[in-house]
RNA sequence: GGAGAAAUGGCAGAGUGGUCGAAUGCGGCAGUCUUGAAAACUGUUGAGGGUCACACCUCCGGGGGUUCGAAUCCCUCUUUCUCCGCCA
């Protein structure tokens, strides 16, 4: 959520920068400001009858104390007018808020001045390309089939246990998946982040700390009866760990990591791009999150995005990086770069990480603030990607790594799976 | 699920109708002392709104109510703790 006082005095700025989300905000932003005005208004207002309010019950405390009954009891009378007034004032007050606050969240994220123009994925940038794409064999099979030669991933039983996109993962599918997890979780805690189990389901609040709530709520899976989220990502309630929070700026910068699966509803997504693993309702994932000053929020999305690279280059899989263009760009971010796998067999890249600065977006949200060097309390930035996204991993080591008669399995992930091959 | 107790500033913890935004301690910050540090001492230190700056307003788990006036009384929700029941 944007700041009303920042919009207050970039509003042009504002309006130029997200006509690269292909929106144009002027009228959203020239009623932010109204309302905001308004509300103001009403708030002195009201703020200046109850300040005369308080001092009459102040004045009628003194006079009881000292005996005087009956000006007291004349005074009360003149209290009564004021209520009135402060009751419809506050309703209107109230009106002005949740107006407000209602068109604020429909507002989505600036983006960086780096962020190219464009409204699809075809006018993402694409910033770094490595490996080279291995030319396959006659024949080689796109992962389904793979998984369905060695039995290591069988579709059709998750179909029948919950319903499609619930794969079951078996024997060395499964071993390979856990030696994913765990190598991923090493490579981040070696760089300095923290590992976190956090919960799988979210409240409201957390929903809303993050983003997802109240505009991508059909995307979530929701048990009504407890009225809580199946997370689509740890995102949520990894970052809502600092929902209210007050840091010391010595405490930054903070970087956490976790594993958790993530369960999307995918409402609407059905056709041969979702096929085996290209889209799933629940997958598991690793994800880095920090918390920085805001100095220093884009020097580490670049140490992020150069750890992810560096764990798929231990990988030695073909990857590229692009910086998302406005249009593709998530509603919460500032700044977002994707990296791809390639999928040799399917001759089309894959989505495996997706690593954004969110600036203060959802630190606003969440009211996550440090007190600075000024004994200010400022908002901090906050940051999250996926290293790495697990399917579409599994995804490119089978189809890369195959070969007529096995998949040979990445040398840094042997001591981890205790086999080198599957066949 | 049943019975009871509790929720106060960064933390701990007083405060049961008016002078309480709130004692005290810890922590933080500044200073004195010191070659430096520690200790000790002194001062300072919650958040949000509002203002050029003051004034002023709001906030004692969330929401509602009683009252001229609520941290304090009432209702309700949430959470925590203790006991009972159930249970991986």
């Amino acid at each position: 959520m944007l700041q009303v006082p920042f919009i207050r005095e970039n509003k042009d700025d504002v309006i130029a920068r997200l006509a690269k989300r292909n929106i144009d905000a002027t009228e959203m932003l020239d009623e932010v400001i109204a309302l905001d005005e308004e509300r103001r208004a009403i708030q002195t207002n009201l703020d200046n009858i109850k300040a005369e309010s308080n001092s009459i019950s102040k004045e009628i405390g003194n006079l009881f104390k000292s005996g005087e009954v009956d000006k007291a009891n004349a005074l009360k009378e003149k209290t009564g007018v004021l209520k009135e007034n402060t009751k419809s004032l506050e309703q209107e007050l109230n009106e002005k808020i949740d107006a407000l606050s209602e068109l604020l969240y429909k507002i989505p994220n600036v983006p960086n001045e780096i962020v190219p123009a464009g409204n699809t994925d075809e006018d993402n940038e694409e910033v770094y390309r490595e490996g080279d794409v291995p030319t396959l064999f006659e024949g080689a099979l796109p992962h389904w089939e793979l998984a369905k030669k060695y039995d290591i991933i069988d579709f059709e039983l998750g179909n029948k246990i919950t319903g499609a996109g619930f794969p079951v993962y078996k024997g060395k599918g499964a071993r390979l998946q856990r030696a994913l997890i765990s190598y991923f979780l090493d490579k981040n805690t070696a760089a300095g982040y923290t590992e976190v189990q956090v919960p799988h389901l979210v409240n409201e609040a957390s929903g809303f700390g993050t983003g997802q709530l109240p505009d991508k709520e059909g995307q979530m899976y929701h048990v009504t009866a407890d009225n809580l989220y199946l997370i689509p990502t740890a995102e949520v309630p990894a970052t809502n760990i600092f929902r209210d929070t007050l840091l010391n700026e010595s405490d930054l910068p903070i970087g956490l990591t976790g594993y958790t699966p993530c369960f999307r509803r995918e409402a609407g997504s059905y056709g041969a791009h979702v096929r085996g693993l290209n889209r799933l309702h629940q997958f598991d994932k690793v994800e880095i999150l920090r918390v920085e000053h805001p100095d220093n929020s884009y020097n580490a999305l670049d140490g992020m995005v150069d750890h992810v690279k560096d764990i798929l280059k231990e990988l030695k899989l073909p990857y590229r990086i692009l910086r998302l263009c406005g249009g593709d760009l998530g509603f919460t971010s500032a700044l977002t770069y994707d990296f791809e796998v390639f999928s040799t067999a399917q001759d089309r890249w894959l989505e495996i990480s997706s690593v954004s600065n969110f600036e203060t977006f959802q630190a606003n949200r969440l009211k996550l603030r440090f007190k600075n060097s000024d004994g200010k309390n400022e908002l901090c930035h906050t940051l999250n990607g996926s290293s790495l996204a697990l399917p579409r991993v599994l995804a490119g080591i089978l189809e890369n790594y195959q070969t007529e008669n096995s998949i040979k399995i990445p040398d840094v992930l042997v001591p981890y799976t205790g086999f080198d091959m599957i066949s």
